[in-house]
DNA sequence: TCTGGGGTCCTAGGACCC
DNA sequence: TCTGGGGTCCTAGGACCC
């Protein structure tokens, strides 16, 4: 804990939703909700229209569908526009200060004591803080975020909290416990449902009731790390860094099927798919790892993980898939699978393969499995996997728009952007070739420098 | 038509080594 | 003929976060 005011935390509001609203004017106002658009999928974001309905963060999206009224949009992700409106916000952190730690694609901690000239005063960073909310309101064609300043990470980011959306709390110094003390223990970060049965059970509701406990109990229900770190955190004891690159530990893929899935032909091309985008991955962050991870879910939920620790790291597809497919056999397909996962960690930096090409090009290739390397996706895929809800596409002669709904060899698109109004509505033949995919559109303003 | 996808960190047991 | 004590690596699982 510091003595000044000097961490600042910021966090977008319902971020991939807001994206989405500014993109497409005529859901401006009206309920959003972002995620998995299949049988299976959840709610990554809901709008603050759609959560009066009830639509929360991580609830089945089938379960947010008989919440939400007719006229909620439900659209899958565009994450290269979430992606674009993060760094945008990003650089405006920095402009801040040169340590900016972001946790999310819509959350970051800034220590606005690394950089020379910040008035830490509460007066300051609060005037600070109104600054950095119009310019990325501004930069962001509207997307507007909450910002809790405090004396350490805990301070900050529960005054993030305390004011959503659009919200700014500066916790003062020396008033860390009284605002602390009657949250909820839930309100700390790392206690989950598991944790918090747990210290229901002992009588435990508020930080406060947490703070009366001792060291020694604390530890005994949650275990050395975790227990220690609660008594701290409690107490508002929290010195942790701002660090602005954390390394990448693991890089991984994973999928949820439609269906469940028996066929160990299919489990072997998904298995194939997903090693190649890890790979892919891996290569253009100069990674290779050495231990590959299968993970599975089977028809009752029940996880599972394999792994294999290779003397050698890799960026190897083939051999990553090669492994993942032992891992299968060995683990079972009994009864059907859910999900497969395809993982890679114990990561380092250089390309490796190279250091033994050059003094070992004649020693085989290690275990290459007796599969086929992944099938090339079909160059036409069925209609009804071309569109999916939210997508960017663009007509010949009608321009940029994007997909409002589909039907049985049908797709509906929105014929607006973020700069226009409202747009019409026009149906298309799925396989109009006059309607392609497009990338996102352009928020910004065109006389804005880029 | 219950329960995504991408991560991080921690714990615990067994193998292995000195 | 009754039991060492660490330390490290690997594997597996679980809790948690956004």
């Amino acid at each position: 804990m510091r003595r000044e005011a000097s961490v600042l935390h910021l966090d977008l509001d319902a971020f991939f939703a807001a994206v989405e609203q500014r993109d497409k004017p005529s859901l401006r106002g009206r309920p959003v909700v972002v995620g998995g658009v299949g049988g299976r999928g959840v709610v990554a974001t809901a709008s603050y229209e759609a959560r009066a309905f009830g639509a929360r963060s991580a609830m089945s999206t089938a379960e947010a569908r008989r919440r939400c009224p007719a006229g909620t949009a439900f659209l899958g992700g565009r994450f290269p526009a979430y992606r674009a409106t993060s760094e945008v916000v990003m650089s405006l952190l920095r402009e801040l200060s040169p340590l900016v730690e972001p946790v999310s694609i819509d959350e970051a901690y800034v220590d606005l004591a690394a950089a020379p000239g910040n008035d830490l005063s509460v007066a300051g960073v609060t005037e600070l803080a109104r600054g950095l909310k119009e310019r990325i309101a501004a930069a962001t064609g509207g997307v507007t975020g909450s910002v809790g300043i405090g004396s350490s990470k805990l301070m900050a980011k529960l005054g993030s909290e305390m004011d959503k959306p659009d919200g700014l709390v500066v916790v003062p110094p020396g008033t860390e416990l009284d605002v602390l003390h009657p949250l909820p223990v839930t309100s700390l970060g790392g206690v989950g449902p598991a944790t918090a049965e747990r210290l229901h059970a002992i009588g435990v509701r508020t930080v406060g009731d947490l703070a009366a406990r001792s060291l020694p109990d604390l530890v005994a229900l949650a275990g050395r790390a975790h227990g220690g770190g609660l008594y701290q955190l409690a107490r508002a004891e929290d010195d942790r860094a701002v660090v602005p690159d954390r390394e990448t530990k693991s890089v991984s893929a994973e999928e949820t099927f439609e269906r469940d899935l028996t066929d160990r032909a299919v489990l072997g091309r998904e298995i194939d798919a997903m090693a190649g985008r890890v790979a892919g991955r891996l290569r253009a962050a100069a990674y290779s790892g050495r231990t590959v991870t299968l993970k599975l879910r089977r028809y009752d939920f029940t996880t599972l993980t394999r792994s294999q620790t290779l003397p050698q790291p890799t960026d190897d597809a083939r051999l990553i898939s090669g492994i993942a497919h032992r891992l299968l056999d060995e683990a079972g397909t009994a009864g059907g699978l859910r999900l497969l996962g395809v993982g890679v960690s114990g990561l380092s930096l250089y390309a490796q393969g190279d250091l033994f090409a050059l003094e070992a090009d004649d020693e085989p290739t290690p275990a290459q499995p007796d599969v086929p390397v992944a099938a090339a996706e079909p160059d036409v895929l069925p209609a009804e996997r071309r569109w999916w809800p939210g997508q960017d596409v663009r007509h010949e002669e009608l321009g940029p728009g994007w997909v409002w709904g589909r039907g049985i060899g049908r797709v509906t698109v929105r014929f607006e952007g973020p700069r226009t109004p409202p747009g019409p509505v026009r149906t298309f033949a799925a396989d109009d070739p006059a309607l392609q995919p497009a990338d996102p559109p352009d928020w910004r303003a065109d006389d804005r420098p880029r």
